[in-house]
DNA sequence: GGCTGGCACTCCTCCGCCCGGAGTGCCAGC
DNA sequence: GCTGGCACTCCGGGCGGAGGAGTGCCAGCC
């Protein structure tokens, strides 16, 4: 662990602080001026070279000022006051302006999304709960012209997913009803990830022997169901990015923006996020190659008794961490206890 | 009607692609050259300057070549040769690239988006079908938790929609299977936006006096779907507009992002294309203040015998008009046909 | 009348240059 | 360990000139 005297723990705030406030290298003069410190300019010089040799900072060349290093931010992340979750009136105000999810339980993600880029001025990026998280409500196999029937899962915290099938002959909408019903009554309350192959076998095993298409039902439950579906993904305030300096370079920007049009990529990160806590991936520490020049502020949310989605922030490495970390806390927790009391 | 020869509508076509290409204005002699017409670079020069004065050119300093004005690519669109519809084979082959709407119904706007930034290296909008163009198929109460239920509604081309009610003591699951049955037979077969208040109190009237909840059910039935759902609009390829010279400035390139991720007004401009032919606006042809730096080029497609979504591309107004005609009238005519054949 | 080559003119863009300023590292002295 | 002084580095902006692309106009030609 790094050790680091006060005046250099408060040097290293400092220089994040201003650089992320204004984009531009910090002097020694106006770190000491910014810092409070009473020492002179040349004092602060040799403090400041002495974190550049611990790697926390550099500068862009020799007669320019200080800028933080992603191992710097890491450190500045690190020594941030552990925030007390967020209060009940902020929490309060953030669930007013979160739809209801109990009304459109779809649109919630999107909600946070546009919550999250509005109070921090990046771009958002927020995982709807994953499917075979939630509980299994109830199935309908509901008729659609001859030889179709549409298959819908809908899960205890109201998400909806459907599947069209084609029926043999013979196949009457009574049938599909006793199906659904039948089905209905005997998964309900299981965590659809857990239909796998065997349990479907055990529930569907004696009826998908006289009805062949039931095994289209079976096998889109559990491949469906189990992984396939795609990941639902929202990003919101993407343009704010542009305003960003270190975006301004065309080529930068198509970079990034191709990771935030990649669904599978932010899946994958965000899936990562632990389950307790914000979690903060610093440029060069992002496992992707195109998220190396930014950073992502993260945190996941519960629904219900069950893992929820995750909420995060996108922006540069020089970023206003500390509002970041507030916004993603709050909108986390509030989106938590949204459903929590909805379901 | 504008009327021009021969010669200038050669000059027309030949300064809109050059400049369409290169993004540079076009000299008399590149002009000749490529259009290979046989007279001096001066005599093009005295067409070229005429052709500036009814409005179709322009430059941008005395000594530089011409560029479009909007009205000289609206001259020069409107001069294309009507393309036949796509050929078949084509038509095929996108819709192996269209995952099959039968199977997973909601993806389909968004494969139709990608594809159609993947083809046309530009930002593509699609717009779902509208709920209220489907057909009712089914409804269903699902009890969730003590009070509450998740009423569904089905359309026959397999879109979902969802929404949560509050229910009164004593109403118990036996009582939400019966009366999901009952309005699925009242309703089935009704267009979605048909379902007014008026409709509703016909076939509900006697039960909801009874029942004070359905009240709930039926207000959301008019409300909700007549127009309150949010339409269903995906973008994809944003990331190839920052590519384009013309958005290169981060505050233009702000502002086109802003409209990208505004629904509401994506949605005015989509719902405004007539359901034949392909729509395209160039410029300041654009109702939205915001989209004047750009064109659009958008078609509707069918779903099943009602009209369905539209699909769009948005580039910068230099843009190549023909290949974003062939790939919009492309991918709206296999949506139709695959929208169709599974309905 | 329409087309042509010639010509003067305009204006942009690029390049090299220089200079001021900001900030550094080092050092001797307190 | 802190300080002021000092030499040095390097960026960024401003300036000016050269080069070049393209125009408009005109007199002459077919």
């Amino acid at each position: 662990m790094l050790k680091l005297d006060a005046r250099r723990r408060i040097l290293l705030r400092t220089v994040v602080e201003e650089h992320v406030r204004t984009a531009e290298p910090v002097g020694s003069e106006h770190a000491a001026l910014r810092g409070r410190l009473q020492v002179s300019p040349a004092t602060i010089r040799s403090a400041l070279a002495s974190m550049e040799e611990l790697g926390l900072l550099t500068h862009p060349h020799t007669s320019a000022g200080r800028i933080p290093t992603d191992r710097g931010y890491r450190v500045y992340v690190d020594m941030l006051p552990k925030a007390d979750p967020a209060s009940s009136s902020a929490r309060q105000k953030m669930r007013r302006r979160l739809g209801d999810p109990a009304e459109e339980p779809g649109d919630v993600a999107n909600d946070a999304a546009r919550v999250l880029a509005g109070m921090t001025g990046y771009a958002s990026v927020v995982a709807a709960p994953a499917l075979q998280e939630q509980t299994f409500s109830s199935l309908h196999l509901v008729p659609m012209g001859e030889r179709r029937a549409l298959a819908v899962i809908a899960t205890d915290s109201g998400a909806l997913q459907g599947h069209s099938i084609e029926l043999p002959e013979g196949v009457v909408p009574d049938d599909l009803e006793h199906l659904s019903r039948a089905i209905t009554q005997w998964l309900r309350g299981s965590r659809v990830g857990d239909l796998t192959h065997q349990r479907l076998e055990q529930v569907l095993g004696e009826a998908s022997h006289h009805h062949r298409w039931l095994e289209e039902v079976k096998a889109w439950l559990c491949r469906g169901l189990a992984r396939g579906v795609r990941p639902q993904i929202r990003v919101a305030g993407a343009r704010h990015l542009l305003a960003e300096p270190e975006f301004k370079s065309p080529d930068r920007a198509t970079r990034l923006f191709e990771v935030l049009e990649n669904e599978s990529v932010l899946d994958g990160v965000l899936a990562a996020v632990p389950e307790e806590g914000v979690w903060i991936l610093i440029g060069e520490e992002n496992p992707h190659e195109q998220l190396r020049s930014c950073s992502l502020v993260m945190a996941a949310y519960r629904a219900g008794d069950r893992r929820g989605g995750t909420v995060g922030i996108l922006g540069p490495t020089r970023m206003r961490y500390r509002s970041a970390v507030t916004a993603v806390r709050c909108v986390a927790e509030s989106l938590s206890e949204a459903m929590r009391s909805s379901a």
